[in-house]
Order: C-alpha cells, then structure tokens, then sequence
DNA sequence: GTCACACCTGAAAGATACTTTCGGGCGGGT
DNA sequence: ACCCGCCCGAAAGTATCTTTCAGGTGTGAC
C-alpha cells in the first residue's frame, strides 16, 4: 500500500482546514456552516453522529454527507475518522499558534514576523493539498514534451515566466505568455506531444482559460495550477494541481499567498521533471550556471 | 479525575498499547487475539468495519464488541475512532526525515515535502535575519517616494515586477526594468526623493549595480535587496535589506530559495508601505481588485 | 416585471454497520 | 464419567449512515 494520494479517492489526513479554506467557495450556504463547523472543532463534531452534526448546524443529514463527500471522503463516517485524527494530531503536537491579522499600526517588526508565518502556513497547506499523483502525471508529460506553453496574467504571469526560466535551463523549450492574443495564436501551433500550461488562482480568468482550451482541442497535454480545483479552467486540463488559498484581508491581499502556493507547485514540477530527465538536465544546469558566471564582478574580498 | 486506569469512566487516548497488555490476562483467547490486532496495527484495523475485524481475527462480530467495551469503550464505534487518532498521531511522530537532501530517486511526494521544508527555513532564516530599522527607513523612503526604479535580472527580475505591480495597486509610480541600458537612461532621471531598489543575490551584479551607481549618484535613495550585505552593490545603497542564503545542491538551485527569500522582503516593504500610506492605498488597493473582477467568467458553483 | 430554469435543501425511505440476545459447545472440577 | 460454568458465534434487533425525491428559493432571460 503506497502513500499515494489520487485525486478523489483519498481523504486529507491533516490537511483537512487547508481543503476546507481551498473548496468553500464552491459550497453552498449550508455547506460552509457544516465545513465551517468541521474545521472550527473537529474534536468536538467527531464526537458527534450524523443526526447530532445536522441538529448543530441546524441542516440536514443529506447536506452533512454531502458535504464529506464534497471533502473528498466517501462519506460521513470516514470523515469522522479523519476528524478523530486531526483531533488527537493536535491534541499531542503544539497548539497551533493562531496569528492575529495584519493590524494598520503594527510595527515593522510584528508584520515581518507575521508575513513569515503565514507564508510557511501557506507552503504547509499546499505541499498537503498536493495531488502527487497529478504532479506525476504532469511530470511524465513535461519530460518528454516537444514544446511546452505556459500562460498566466498579473501575478500569476510572473510565476509563469518563472517556471519557463527554470524549463529552458534544463534544456527545454518553454515559453511563458502573458499576452492572451499571442498565447492563443501560439497554442494553435501545439499537438499531441506538446504541453500546456494554465496559471491563475481565480480558474476562472478567461485570457488564461481561453489558450488552455484551444491547446486541448488541438491534443496538447494541458495542466492547469489553479487554487479552485472545480473553476472553468479545469474543463480543459488533464491534470489539476490545487493551489492553496489562505484567509486574506485588506492589508494582506490574495495574491500574496496564492502566489506562495502557485511558486511551491512551480518548484516542484521543475524538480521533479529535473529528477526524470537527470541525463541531460544535469549538464544543462551546469552549463547555464557556468553562463551566468562572467556576468558577476569579481569577488569581493 | 485523573488519567488512571479506571476501567470504567475514561476511555483511553493514546495509551491503548499499554492497556492492551494490563488487561490481556483477564482475556479470552478470541479477545486476545482481537485486542492483538489492534494494539499492532490501529491504522489498518480503524479502517475495518466490526465484521470485517471479526473475519480477520477469526472471530465473531460479538466477541469484537465485548473486546472494545473491556477496553473502556461504550462500543466499538468509539474504539475504532479512538484508533483513528492514534493512528494520525503515529503518522505525524514519523515526519522529521526530511532534512535530508533531495536524490534523484526521491519520490514525487518525498520531493515535495522537501521543498515545502526547505522553503519554510528560508522564510523563517529571512524573517529573523531582516534588519527592521533599515526596513523601516526603506519604507519611509517609499511612502513619500515620487517615482519608483527597480532593477532585476533573471530570476531577481521577476521578484523585481513582482514589487513594482505591487507598488502600482496602491498609486505609486513603480516601474520595474529588467533591460540594463533602458534602466541606466532611466535612472538618470531620479533625483532627490526617488527610489531606486536594487535587486540581487550575488551582490555583485553588473546590469544592476551600474543603474543603482548612477540613481545613487543623481541624488535618489537607494536600496539594495541582496544575500551579500558586503558586495559591491552595497557601495551604493542607502539601505541595504539581507535575504537568506540556504544551502543548495544540484538538485535545489540557489535561484529558488533565494527568490522565496526576495519575495518575503518585497511583501514586508509592500505592506509596511501600505500601512504608512493607508489613506490612498486602502481605495486604490479596493479600486484595482474592483477593475479584475470584471476580467473573470462568471460563477461556476 | 414576470416567467422559467436550475439548484439547493430537507424529509423520509432504504441500506449498512453496530449491538444485543440466545443457545450451543468446550473446558474444568468432582 | 458427569455436571457446571462460561466462552463463543449466529441471528435478530437497533442505531446510524446513505440515497432518493419532491418542494422551495434565488437567478437569469425575455
């Protein structure tokens, strides 16, 4: 039995807030009240039946199974379990430290220190969330791709750049496209072999999805790095890498973490597609380190 | 009431093992070849339904439930959860192995953990290596900064637009310049309350120093965002911010815990900066969020 | 402004898992 | 060898979980 954690069939084990936060705007009202509930105090609802959770939330049976199922078990009763678990996990480990938000007149100190922490919360929350399987998967198809177009706007445009920066240093031919007209006139040139590669937090950001879609219809394999696993984009990727989505507030807007997450996916695919391809990555990274050498002035010292 | 062995009133927690073997004399033989199986594998048997237990054991549905009630459970619903916990709580006692550098024969779910870890240590090596007092100053210089110049190249350029995008959301005049020459002829133009920001690892960055000479010589304040507080760019810098420098390996470039590292010291001068200039960045902050929402498909759910 | 549609929601029936009851059978004691 | 006690599992009984279905509500179109 393997540690692998496929897309729907595996329950989160302790990454259960993570997914809660990551699904809940594609729940419904009395959805959220129960994940809500689930996520407040899991020691306390697994404790509780089917009929008790309902009563507490003030729903019904259906929608508490409905919404285990929406968490990714196959029902109510292994959601209990998990529940259990998570709550002995944090019953023995520490407390976890509940940072107050980002205040007007903190001092300089307090936000660096807050900044910090919840940038590592949101690493942990995704290398959790992380389909290992999908990450493989597109893995496989980035290893052996011909061409590979990565298309992202705003932030997400930077993160694009950023994972083509890392693919063409290992010898790939990657490019990132931040403008939709020539993402798409582009993405026609793409057939099966090729890779696609889709960017944005949102799933739901038309300049980004409409590239995706084209390179789809035309058999490229396409990925989609996204932080709303069920948004549009997801129509046209064969693999979805979930990004996670950390509480924001006004002065901590959404991009700042959700470009934390997208970074950390980015991170992994380059490495592991490093790992695959060893044979002739290597030498690449050597040489295009060695390239960068001469632009440095002499050492200091 | 304490945590002993009282038979009757407190289900065990974690100490399950132990009460296994206090109580397995006063056992049958079919209890104890129950209580065996699941003091030696709770997470398999938490997973088991009561007839399923009772066929691995040999036994009766029964004579499972009569197991879980001398254990000190009302039944064994409540067992089963109670294995549930010990077995997360197991899991995550299991965890520290990730120091490790990362193979080539990693797995995909073993490489991901490592870069989450490894990245986590950056922040957290950022955050506490971060001078405050040349933060504050920086952001001083920016609150009331009529234009905004950032130079970066390679990886250190996407930090660099990173930053000016930023800037832009809340009124300032950012731009960010990746071009050597145009960020020379663009620096030429600062003067007194300008902002020139350097941005680079090495420190010693030709493409960037020589813009961030001449803005320094023209009478702007200068900062420099490097992993080397004693390179050359420092020559010039008015402010110098220090960000991380973790171990790599040919597997883990530098670019990407050196990039993580920017990236927080870029978010600590963005939000400082916000909180300062809270009265016009708060509407521009809300008007550009306002302006993308109309850029997205609408609602799936 | 009205209509139609889709979708959420909860009640109740249906299925599953757990608990209890009860009689058979195996061992020890005399 | 016989009797007694008690361990054990089959089956009935009950609680819990799951599914289905019909009613209601909000949303978009005309």
């Amino acid at each position: 039995m393997k540690e692998s954690f496929t897309s729907d069939a595996p329950p989160a084990p302790a990454a259960l807030a993570a997914k809660v936060r990551t699904l809940a705007p594609s729940m419904t009202r009395s959805m959220q009240r129960v994940a809500e509930a689930v996520a407040g105090d899991p020691a306390g609802c697994a404790a509780l039946t089917v009929t008790g959770l309902a009563e507490l939330t003030g729903t019904s049976e259906a929608t508490v199974v409905r919404t285990a199922r929406l968490l990714g078990y196959p029902g109510y009763r292994d959601l209990r379990l998990a529940l259990a678990g998570l709550a002995a996990q944090q019953q023995s480990g520490r407390a976890p430290a509940v940072t107050a938000d980002i205040a007007v007149d903190d001092p300089v100190a307090d936000v660096v220190a807050k900044l910090a922490y919840d940038e590592q919360q949101t690493l942990a929350d995704t290398a959790a969330g992380l389909d290992t399987v999908q990450l493989g998967a597109a893995v496989a198809a980035l290893a052996t791709a011909r061409r590979v177009d990565i298309y992202g706007v705003g932030a997400s445009g930077l993160v694009a750049q950023d994972l083509a920066q890392k693919l063409l240093r290992i010898g790939l031919i990657a490019h990132a496209h931040s403008d939709p007209h020539l993402a798409v006139t582009n993405a026609v040139q793409l057939r099966s072999g090729d890779v696609a590669i889709a960017i944005t937090h949102s799933g739901s950001t038309g300049d980004v999805i409409e590239p995706l879609r084209v390179a789809f219809d035309h058999g490229a394999t396409t990925v989609a790095i996204t932080g709303r696993p069920d948004g549009p984009v997801t129509q046209y990727a064969d693999h979805v890498l979930t990004t996670s989505t950390a509480r924001e507030s006004e002065l901590r807007p959404a991009a700042m973490s959700s470009r934390t997450s997208q970074l950390l996916v980015v991170d992994c695919l380059f490495t592991c597609v490093t790992q695959r391809t060893y044979e002739t990555a290597a030498p690449a990274l050597a040489a295009s380190y060695e390239a960068l050498a001469h632009r440095h002035s002499p050492r200091t010292r």
